[in-house]
DNA sequence: CAAAAGACGAGACACGGTCTTATAAAGGAT
DNA sequence: ATCCTTTATAAGACCGTGTCTCGTCTTTTG
C-alpha cells in the first residue's frame, strides 16, 4: 500500500476541498479530519468519538455521522463494510489509492490489498452484467494468519 | 442460475438434513424452510417475518433468527450482505449453486450472478493473500436498468 | 459589530438484532 | 398411552448503531 506520503497532508487537503466545496470551518470536523490522517486503518464511528474523547476533545455523535456524510460526498473518504453490519470509514490518500479489505472474522484485524486480476475481472464483469455498477469495494473474509495458526 | 430444481426439494432436503443434524422438528423451523423455498430471491429477517404472518402462521423473531443460524450453520442457507447493515438470507440449492450479487442502491433490487473470471480471480488471489479465505460472496453496488433509465 | 447562515451538541427516536425466560411440543422410555 | 427429559418456540426486555430534531454557539459577511 502506499505508505510513503507525509501524514499531514491528507487532512490538509481534504480541509481544502471541503471549504472549496463551500463547507465553513469548525471545530469538530477539524479534530475529526487530523484523527482520521493518522490513522492507518479504518475507524469505526464510535472508536473515532472514543479516540477523540481520550484527547479532551469531544465531539458529538451526530457531528461524527455529518462529516463522515461529508467526506464521503466529496470522495475524501472511503467507506468499508465489514458486515454484520459494521462500518468502518478511512482516508482516501491519493488519486489511484484504490484498493480492497480482508476482514478476519475472529479477530476483527482489517487490511488492505490490492489486485489486478481482480480489477481487470470486475471491469469486464460491469459490462456483462445488467446493473451500472457505480463503485465497488470488496471484502474477503477468512481467518488472517495469527488467528489460523491459533 | 440453476431455475430447472422443482420447488418443494430444497425444504426437503434442508428438512432432512436438519435432522441428521441432530434437531427436532419443529412448527416454525418447517414454515420457515417451506417459505424461503418458494422464494426465488432472498429475503430478510423482517421479510421472513412478515411473509409468514400475511398466512396466520405467526413466528417470532427469535425464532427467525435461530434457525437461520442453524441452517447457515450446516451450509444449506446463504447469508448475504447487501450494505448499510442489511441481511438476507437464501437457500443454497445444489452444490455447484455459488453465485454472486448486484444491489440496485436506488430500489434495493437484488439479482444473482455468476462470473467465471471473478471466480478465477478471486481463486488466485488467495493463495497470494496473507489471508486464510473462508467463503466468498461478492456484492456489487449500481443501479439496475429501470433505476439507471430514470 | 450585527445579522444571517451554518456548525455543533444533546438527546429523543428508529430499527435490526441479541438474550432471557416461561411455556409448549417432541422424542424416548416404560 | 403416559410420563419424563430435552429441545423448540413465543414474548418481550434489552442493546448498539445510526437518524432526526431542535436549541445554542460559531463563523462568515456586509
Ligand atoms: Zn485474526
Ligand atoms: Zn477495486
Ligand atoms: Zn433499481
Ligand atoms: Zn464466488
Amino acid at each position: 500500500m502506499t505508505s510513503t506520503e507525509q501524514r499531514p497532508v491528507w487532512a490538509e487537503h481534504a480541509a481544502q476541498a471541503l471549504a472549496e466545496a463551500g463547507y465553513r470551518r469548525g471545530g469538530a470536523r477539524r479534530a475529526i479530519l487530523e484523527l482520521l490522517d493518522e490513522q492507518s486503518c479504518a475507524l469505526s464511528a464510535v472508536e473515532i468519538q472514543e479516540a477523540l474523547s481520550r484527547r479532551n476533545r469531544d465531539v458529538s455523535r451526530s457531528s461524527v455521522y455529518r462529516v463522515m456524510e461529508e467526506l464521503e460526498e466529496i470522495g475524501l473518504l472511503q467507506r468499508v463494510e465489514i458486515g454484520q453490519g459494521m462500518v468502518r470509514y478511512e482516508p482516501v490518500r491519493s488519486g489511484p489509492g484504490h484498493h480492497h479489505h480482508l476482514v478476519c472474522d475472529r479477530c476483527g484485524r482489517l487490511q488492505p490489498f490490492t489486485d489486478d486480476g481482480l480489477e481487470r475481472a470486475i471491469r469486464r464483469l460491469s459490462d456483462r452484467v445488467p446493473l451500472h455498477v457505480s463503485e465497488h469495494e470488496i471484502v474477503i473474509h477468512g481467518a488472517c494468519e495469527t488467528c489460523a495458526a491459533a
